[in-house]
RNA sequence: GGGGGAGUGCCCGAGUGGUUAAAGGGGGCGGACUGUAAAUCCGUUGGCGCAGCCUACGCAGGUUCGAAUCCUGCCUCCCCCA
């Protein structure tokens, strides 16, 4: 067997889509080793549960995860079941709000599941470092204190700058670059992964290990996914997410709601195209051979695909044809059961119904909503803010409140 | 422990006694346009069966014809010194 090939091939493939592989050398260095002895390596991801659920940003590095897996590495998908608690200070402008053990072990429940559409869960390790972290005594956590100093954690330019903006620091956000560190010892880490955000405490890892005598680990940085604004980062709590669990036609519609600039990004992170389809999709839109709508449109069944199936995807792109390109309602249109009981025979307010339908959440703003000619039954436009229907009348109807949301009214 | 500063609508933020339901921006929603749920432009954004009324500027009182704006107490947060 030609080990250098062998070891070419693995970088190839490990380095796609990376930022930074710190030091390159060595981490082919130990690919090479472990080739050459068929050892597998032990790659780490460490995943906060601090949110219920996983969005598309998470597949990235749980990706390469995979990829490693695919070459016969050794993963460990670490649970941080304990840092969690304290909340990643990374890209953090304040200090994070603290979860209960209850939060942290509901959403460490899902995230196993989440993630197990991406890697083989049966061949991964996976732990959660509350195993090794929570023994740790108040002496021990000094010790291990005691091997970073103040102006390293420092550097970090978002305690700096949460230093100068006069924003509040604790003293435990300092601990949790240590926490992480900590468990690459624990595991024996040869490798961590993980998105540009996490470089330093990547590289507090390989250090902490250094300084304990042990092999330093290699550190892999993949690239921020932006959300579907296009501009921050994939984020729940900016709204801009697109969630692993979401239905087939809602991860389609997100997908199509990005710009068309950041479609590229989203090809190379989370398609699971290889490097020479992009390019070519790429080229042809460059060239106008290929409508930037249709790429757009590839890339969103490419996702939903890996999630869902390519049936689902099929089907939610033909829905989303439906609805958006061809502005036909939806071939599933919720339904609204009117109580007539206590309605007696009494006309039907739209303003009421509107609120009723979850449409408005208040009169008034249901009654904006027809000024702003925003409203029509069975698509004729409401104008008449006091316009009253007769619920035999109403029955079967569908409403539409602006150009995506339909409710088909119904009788109890 | 001492001193200083701040709390305004979903968010940021202007406003220091009188058309102030409260500038401006962001976000949301609606409309136009579009290959698109993108971009851009326009409108709208406290509640109430609403040409009127009610509730609002941390909380509770007070001064005044009139307060987000002045006074008192309380709560919360931040900064500096120790």
């Amino acid at each position: 067997m030609d080990v250098e090939r062998v070891v070419n091939e693995q970088m190839e493939l490990i380095s796609m889509g990376t930022v930074e592989i710190i030091p390159l050398d060595e981490l082919r260095e130990k690919i090479r080793r472990s080739v050459e002895t068929s050892k597998p390596l032990t790659v780490k991801l460490g995943v906060d549960p601090t949110r219920p659920d996983l969005h598309l940003g998470h597949s990235v590095p749980l990706t390469k995860l995979r990829h490693f897996q695919q070459l016969g590495h050794q993963v460990v998908l670490i649970i941080g079941d304990f840092t969690a608690l304290i909340g990643d200070p990374s890209e953090q402008d304040e200090t994070r709000p603290v979860l209960t053990p209850e939060d942290v072990e509901r959403n460490a429940r899902t995230y196993v599941e989440q993630a197990s559409k991406i890697i083989d869960t049966k061949t991964a390790r996976i732990v959660r470092n509350s195993e090794w972290l929570a023994p740790l005594s108040f002496g021990d956590v000094i010790e291990l204190a005691s091997k970073f100093t103040v102006a390293r954690i420092m550097e970090r330019d978002d305690f700096s700058r949460r230093l100068k903006e006069n924003k509040p620091l604790g003293l435990h956000e300092f601990l949790y670059p240590l926490m992480q560190a900590y468990d690459s010892v624990a595991l024996d880490a040869d490798v961590e992964i993980g998105g540009t955000d996490q470089k330093f405490n990547l590289l507090a890892g390989r250090n902490l290990q250094r300084s304990l005598g042990k092999s330093p680990q290699c550190i892999i940085t993949l690239p921020l996914l932006v959300g579907t604004d296009g501009v921050q980062k994939m984020s729940k709590s900016l709204f801009n997410d697109i969630g692993l669990t979401d239905s087939p036609d809602e991860m389609f519609g997100k997908v199509m709601s990005i710009p068309d600039e950041v479609m590229w990004d989203y090809y190379a992170l989370v398609s699971g195209l290889s490097p020479r389809e992009i390019e070519d999709i790429k080229s042809g839109v460059e060239d106008g051979e290929i409508n930037p709508r249709d790429a757009k449109e590839r890339l969103a069944i490419e996702i939903v695909t890996r999630y869902h199936g390519e049936k689902e995807a099929r089907a939610a792109a033909s829905e989303f044809k439906r609805i958006f390109r061809e502005r036909k309602i939806p071939s599933e249109v919720p339904v609204y059961y009117l109580d007539l009981g206590d309605r007696q025979g009494r006309r039907v307010w739209i303003v009421d119904l509107l609120v009723r339908v979850n449409f408005a959440a208040t009169r008034s703003e249901a009654r904006r909503l027809i000024a702003e000619g925003g409203i029509s039954v069975d698509g004729e436009l409401v104008e008449d803010v006091n316009m009253e229907i007769d619920p035999e009348e109403l029955k079967g109807k569908i409403i539409q409140k602006g150009r995506r949301k339909f409710v088909k009214v119904e009788h109890k």
